[in-house]
DNA sequence: ACTACGCCCCTTTTT
DNA sequence: GGGGCGTAGT
């Protein structure tokens, strides 16, 4: 059994009763075990049933890999039976078992959307000095917000915040009661309205019961998600999280919540793991140096477990940027350790590319965590999108990614499309194709803007007759969309490209099918050609056919690795949602690890190298200004330099030739004592 | 009015 | 290397 290797203040902690627990575990001092224990005791010892338990971890990696540890101990099916992941995909699964619909969005496309109701706004009539939000800005600091607070509009919020833009506040909110009825019209959902929807469904529905709730990372919850642990129904709750290792300020996690807890809980008990088992003396001695310059909420205590001999961790310091990346290159490749028990740690991921190239000059194998390129590349959206409009026949932004394939559709002219399509279909372009209602003119515009005293549209049709060279079918020549007066023969071959594609995808229900189903179909070759002439297009404009055929063969092999990806999903839609949940989790290959200091909580290798520590860049000065503060900048050195189980490395470069910047060393460097 | 194309900007951290 | 913006061209 787990418990049996715990030690003293562990076990205390595993098997503590039921109520509400705050486990204080500072960086190695072994929490994952606890909480696997904790699961482990609660099974067996308590007779909890599996679907009473909902563990919530920061990532779906970190939930998988807890079960993998617990899976040793019970039956496979016992694992099944846990509730567990990241407050969003429990908040998903949750959702869907109780039968929501949705489709969840990545920020990147809700911020077009937002940006095409920013635009529509007016701000000149307003006299202001102020510069209004950028529609970009204005998203992230709403999402900020709806983190951040549960009580208070977004008016107040900014109000609190100091912000100067009183005069705007209501065209702001404005902007943000349309942005929800588009996201309810098009069936959108994203991040937080996940968590939201969950918390305000819990309040309605009482089915779901927990026996106990644990949260890993509690440090770094925030109020929205501290909000959604209190709405479940639930007789126990076990958080762990360490006050010094609280890094995500800016997704709006309160430190205060960790402080709080025992006001907040009434008879809450607290405990402590202070034994590090994880680094040497040296290593824990130079992070604790610097987090001890932080205010401390409790004494930070900690016991060296490793006590025998070690070195001391060193200070590498360089002339430029891409010396000091080729010098650590060099120094790994000398290493008797083997790539995977290496990371190279930074503040800013702009780091990892100077890094990955000279890593790859000397032959070393590397992986990235998050930001692959497979996921970002446009066939892959394209398969994406494609799946998304079979899934969800109102998703705009699915519809309008696809049709930037299509020559002479720009993005006025494929609003147009949708919304007549979806004006046909009642809201559901499938029908508008297939059984469109009978409306002769479904470009008519509605009366938008109230103050223009904006009248319908007269619009101008076109011929069908400029179709009739087409290969096009009757029911598709019938439709209304194709008098459009602007869409040319190009134009109306893509939509019917996609007709057939709609007409014959919507049956497929299995993910694997429909995308394999994508891949032969004809729209995604045109897509296919597209993106492999454009990739093959020489310096002088010529298009080299060889190189084509090449581009054309990548994005195919690309096509079956998502196909082989699908496999594993029940439906086209929980395949989609799961993508949009974890696809940054998914890293490719294996090697030294190139990670972001936020990318790289929860884990530990034998020997790290902390990278790029120059004022301005680790601190990040520009995120300090904007919210940000020298203390978050700490804890995040702390978390990177307690990653380190054998050896420590931290360097900088006095002169980025690129740039042309000359950088001072990082504060932390002489909090550490190195300099 | 709209699309296509070329040039310049910058590029935080995550679910 | 991609997104935003200005310009040429339909």
């Amino acid at each position: 059994m787990p418990l049996s290797r715990l030690n003293q203040e562990q076990l205390h902690a595993a098997t503590t009763k039921a109520g509400s627990n705050l486990i204080i575990a500072s960086a190695g001092t072994g929490k994952t075990s606890t909480i696997v224990a904790r699961i482990a005791y609660l099974l067996k010892e308590k007779r909890v049933k599996p679907e009473h338990i909902l563990l919530l971890t920061f990532t779906n990696k970190a939930a998988a890999e807890m079960l993998e540890r617990i899976s040793i101990f019970f039956d496979k099916t016992v694992m099944e039976r846990l509730e567990s992941g990241t407050f969003h995909a429990v908040s998903y699964r949750l959702l869907k078992k109780l039968g929501k619909k949705i489709s969840l969005k990545q920020p990147k496309d809700l911020k077009i959307l937002l940006k095409t109701i920013h635009d529509k706004r007016r701000f000149d009539h307003i006299d202001s000095s102020i510069n209004v939000y950028q529609s970009s800005y204005l998203y992230d600091l709403f999402s900020l917000y709806q983190n951040s607070t549960i009580d208070l509009n977004f008016s107040d919020w900014l109000e609190e915040k100091g912000s100067e833009h009183g005069d705007y506040y209501d065209i702001y909110e404005d902007i943000f009661i349309e942005f929800k009825e588009l996201k309810n019209e098009y069936g959108y959902v994203d991040f937080n309205d996940l968590l939201i929807m969950m918390r305000e469904t819990l309040k309605e529905d009482n089915s779901l019961k927990f026996n106990e709730v644990l949260v890993d990372e509690y440090q770094d919850t925030n109020n929205l998600q501290s909000s959604l642990i209190d709405a479940f129904d639930k007789k126990s709750l076990f958080c762990v999280g360490d006050y010094d290792q609280s890094i995500y300020g800016f997704n709006g996690a309160n430190i205060e919540i960790i402080g709080s807890f025992a006001d907040r809980y009434k008879g809450a008990s607290i405990f402590n793991l202070n034994k590090n088992y994880r680094s040497t003396s040296k290593i824990l001695a130079l992070a604790n140096r610097v987090i001890e310059h932080n205010p401390r909420l409790y004494k930070k205590k900690y016991e060296v477990t490793r006590t025998q001999e070690c070195e001391a961790p060193q200070l590498l310091i360089y002339d430029e940027l891409f010396t000091q990346y080729q010098a650590i290159s060099s120094l790994i490749k000398l290493s008797n350790t083997t790539y995977e028990n290496i990371a190279v740690i930074f503040r800013n991921n702009s780091s990892a590319d100077g890094m990955e190239a000279t890593l790859r000059e000397e032959n070393i194998p590397c992986k990235r965590k998050g930001g692959i390129s497979f996921f970002d590349s446009r066939e892959i959206k394209a398969i994406m999108d494609l799946l998304s409009v079979v899934v969800n026949s109102k998703d705009m932004m699915a519809f309008i990614h696809i049709f930037e394939y299509a020559k002479g559709v720009g993005s006025a002219l494929s609003k147009e499309l949708f919304e007549a399509l979806s004006k046909l279909g009642a809201g559901d372009i499938y029908r508008g194709f297939f059984h469109p209602k009978d409306i002769s003119n479904p470009f008519k515009k509605r009366v938008q803007n109230y103050q223009l005293g904006l009248f319908d549209d007269c619009h101008e049709f076109g011929s069908v007759s400029r179709f009739a060279n087409e290969n096009f079918n009757e029911n598709f020549l019938s439709n209304p969309i194709l008098k459009h007066a602007r869409l040319s023969v190009d134009g109306a071959k893509f939509i019917f490209k996609f007709y057939n594609y709609m007409r014959n995808s919507i049956r497929i229900k299995n993910p694997k099918i429909l995308v394999n189903y994508i891949i032969n179909s004809e729209i995604f070759n045109h897509i296919t050609d597209f993106l492999a002439t454009q990739r093959a297009i020489k310096k002088d404009g010529s298009i080299d056919e060889v190189a084509k055929q090449e581009a054309r063969e990548r994005i195919l092999k690309k096509g079956d690795i998502l196909k082989e990806l699908a496999g594993g999903y029940k439906s086209s839609e929980r395949f989609l949602n799961a993508l949009t949940l974890g696809k940054s989790e998914m890293s490719a290959g294996d090697g030294v690890n190139l990670l972001s200091v936020h990318a790289s909580k929860g884990l530990e290798f034998s020997q790290v190298y902390v990278i790029d520590l120059m004022d301005g860049r680790f601190p990040n000065r520009k995120l300090m200004n904007k919210g940000g503060s020298l203390e978050e900048e700490r804890r995040l050195f702390y978390v990177a330099v307690t990653r380190a189980k054998d050896n420590l490395s931290l360097s900088y470069a006095r002169f980025d030739k690129i740039k042309k910047i000359e950088y001072v060393h990082s504060p932390f460097l002489k909090e550490a004592k190195l300099l």
